[in-house]
DNA sequence: GCCGTTTTCGGCCCGACTGTTTTCAGTCG
């Protein structure tokens, strides 16, 4: 198995960080950290870019030495580079980086003053209070160090899902809306970019006396620790250990600061490189030149005194949106409403919670035009998978129900299992009986790359093959994905009339935003689904959505924002 | 280490909070 680009970008990361302990050039060191964001976004591994002769240095952020040391990576599976850095000083020092309040120098100087190498060893400096007598350390910090030492041990430091991010959100910001004087609030950060996953809540509120809020924010209930409370930022932890941050500014600085919450990071200093070059200087007040602010309160205001439009939030990762704005060739995101149905749902006849009609009627409700009924099929026993008797069943009361239902299609449909061999699990004469077919993977997830892509490639090989839902099967924070080539599958399914699906369940996002990305390149639309098995599932679509818009799909790109005819029409192959 | 509507060398985004500091370094957003 090829070596994946996650692991390609750890090695970057950890140069990095040991570059940076060895107190490197920071913008060398920036160079590293650039290289593993940019690898672990791509849809594509190094490895395979490589196998076509790609040259990596058209990469943003490559250079010729970078795509070298990939190349290096790849065929070796080492880099030497980093291996001569831990020859110098201890590998384990990174761990340490992970502490709260220990950047690179501080961990630096601890090594060399204390020979403190492991988080061990650091709680029993700190507990001795050998690490208050480092110059520039105190009492206060050392404290403050031992417990975040603690905190790393006890608590998961792992990244929360936007669903569950947004269960915290809610009730926080109703208690923040009540602060005296708070004009405008919202979230902003990766939460506002919609990444499946966030560190924290980054909120932003327009305030004239900003400490108002400050003082509102930290007294919340579910506050367990304030990590910092200033004028116009604040940090705390919730009792779940789920870190919150609050920026207040005033109204006429909204924009600006709402750029700057948003993000990321690399958008941030892309457009405030645009603006130096217009000497222009941009910071979380406004667009300035000289002392004077020329924009602030608006974001499309920021964005235009660079000659940009506004760049919806989603695409700000800095991976090609600032040139698509200059260019004016920014894509028209889709939106929830342009969603006409769902197909992918479940029901009590697998393992679902309700009945055809509770889920057609709640889809109805949601402005739907269809809805695609896909429980799932016979081998998949712990889920009541239907056997070909059950599902005719099936489809004699969708009939039955679609006479009751005015303006609304029940679809007859299935999510029919991939078998090892790339078969289906039922036979043809039941599968066209359906009007689409959803197939997917549930067994066999460790086939090697090769025999895994040709089962998916023969399954879409049948003619009643439509739809190839949560194409990858990660699980995020759970399971990786599987390994597939995931080119070869959507070429072979572009050629062959077939789709991938979206899965929109908030833990799985399958397809990713990037693997979206590619699928619009090659010209294959998307099928956005929740895989609802209750009515309140349907609600997932926005997550589903979210990602597609990352993922700079247009309502034209997905598949079911189609009408329920020219549905009907993309479906046959 | 990357990169180029000033540049192939010399820049690289900009600011808040904390603690320990007598003027700012370190970390983080
Ligand atoms: N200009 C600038 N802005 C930054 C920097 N670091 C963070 N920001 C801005 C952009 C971020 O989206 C925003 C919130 O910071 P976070 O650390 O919470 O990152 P973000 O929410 O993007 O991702 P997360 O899921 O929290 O890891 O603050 C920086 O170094 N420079
Ligand atoms: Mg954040
Ligand atoms: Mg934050
Ligand atoms: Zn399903």
């Amino acid at each position: 198995m090829p070596i994946p680009n996650h692991d390609v970008a750890a090695i970057f990361s950890k140069v990095a960080d040991l570059l940076e302990i060895k107190g490197e050039n920071p913008f060398r060191v920036r160079a590293y950290r650039e290289a593993a964001r940019t690898v672990s976004g791509l849809s594509q591994s190094v490895a395979d870019l490589l196998k076509e002769g790609r040259d990596l240095t058209e990469l943003p952020g490559i250079g010729k030495d970078l795509a070298g040391k990939i190349e290096e990576i790849v065929t070796t599976g080492r880099l030497t580079l980093l291996e001569d850095l831990t020859q110098q000083i201890p590998g384990e020092l990174t761990e340490l980086m992970k502490v709260a309040g220990l950047g690179a120098k501080r961990v630096a100087r601890m090594y060399q003053e204390l020979n403190i190498r492991s988080l061990d060893d650091l709680r029993q400096a700190a507990e001795q209070g050998r690490l208050a007598e480092l110059e520039g350390f105190g009492d206060k910090t050392q404290t403050k160090i031992l417990e975040e030492v603690k905190r790393l041990r006890r608590d998961q430091t792992h990244r929360t899902l936007l669903a569950i991010a947004a269960q915290y959100a809610q009730p926080l910001m109703d208690h923040l809306g009540k602060a005296k004087g708070v004009k405008d609030l919202i979230i902003a950060g990766s939460y506002r970019r919609r990444r499946e996953t966030v560190h924290d809540l980054d909120i932003l509120a327009t305030c004239k006396r900003g400490s108002t809020v400050m003082d509102h924010f930290v007294k919340y209930d579910e506050v367990k620790e304030v990590v910092s409370h200033g004028k116009t930022r604040s940090t705390v932890l919730l009792r779940s250990g789920f870190q919150v941050d609050l920026r207040v500014v005033p109204q006429v600085s909204y924009g600006a600061a709402l750029v700057y919450f948003t993000g990321s990071k690399p958008h941030n200093i892309a457009i405030r490189k645009r603006a130096v070059r217009k000497k222009l200087k941009i910071n979380e007040y406004g667009v300035f030149r000289g002392n004077g602010r020329i924009a602030g309160r608006t974001e499309e205001e920021v964005y235009d005194t660079l000659g940009l439009p506004w760049i919806p939030p989603d695409l700000r990762e800095n991976r090609g949106e600032v040139e698509a704005a200059e260019q004016g060739t920014l894509p028209t995101l889709v939106e929830l409403g342009d969603i006409q149905g769902d197909l992918h749902v479940h029901t009590n006849y697998t393992d679902g919670r309700h009945t055809i009609e509770q889920m057609a009627r709640a889809a109805q409700k949601r402005g739907y035009k269809y809805l695609a009924i896909a429980d799932h099929s016979q081998r998949i026993t712990v889920a009541h998978g239907l056997m070909p008797k059950a599902l005719r069943e099936q489809i004699e009361q969708i009939d039955r129900l679609n006479d009751r239902l005015k303006g609304f299609v029940v679809l007859k449909a299935i999510e029919v299992d991939i078998l090892a061999d790339g078969r289906l699990d039922l036979p043809d004469e039941v599968l066209k009986e359906l009007d689409l077919r959803v197939c997917s993977i549930h067994s066999k997830f460790n086939l090697s790359r090769t025999e895994q892509t040709e089962r998916v490639l023969r399954a879409m090989d049948n003619p009643y093959f439509n739809i190839l839902a949560h194409p990858t099967g990660r699980l995020i924070g759970e399971r990786d994905a599987y390994d597939l080539d995931m080119e070869r599958i959507m070429e072979h399914a572009a050629a062959n009339g077939c789709y991938l699906e979206l899965n929109a369940h908030p833990e799985r996002l399958d397809l990713d935003d990037n693997h979206c990305r590619m699928a619009k390149n090659k010209g294959l639309k998307v099928v956005v689904s929740t895989d609802a098995h209750r009515m309140d599932d349907l609600a997932y679509m926005v997550y589903g959505v979210g990602q597609a818009r990352r993922g700079w799909l247009e309502a034209d790109d997905v598949l079911n924002s189609r009408n329920l005819k020219d549905l009907r029409t993309l479906l046959r192959r």
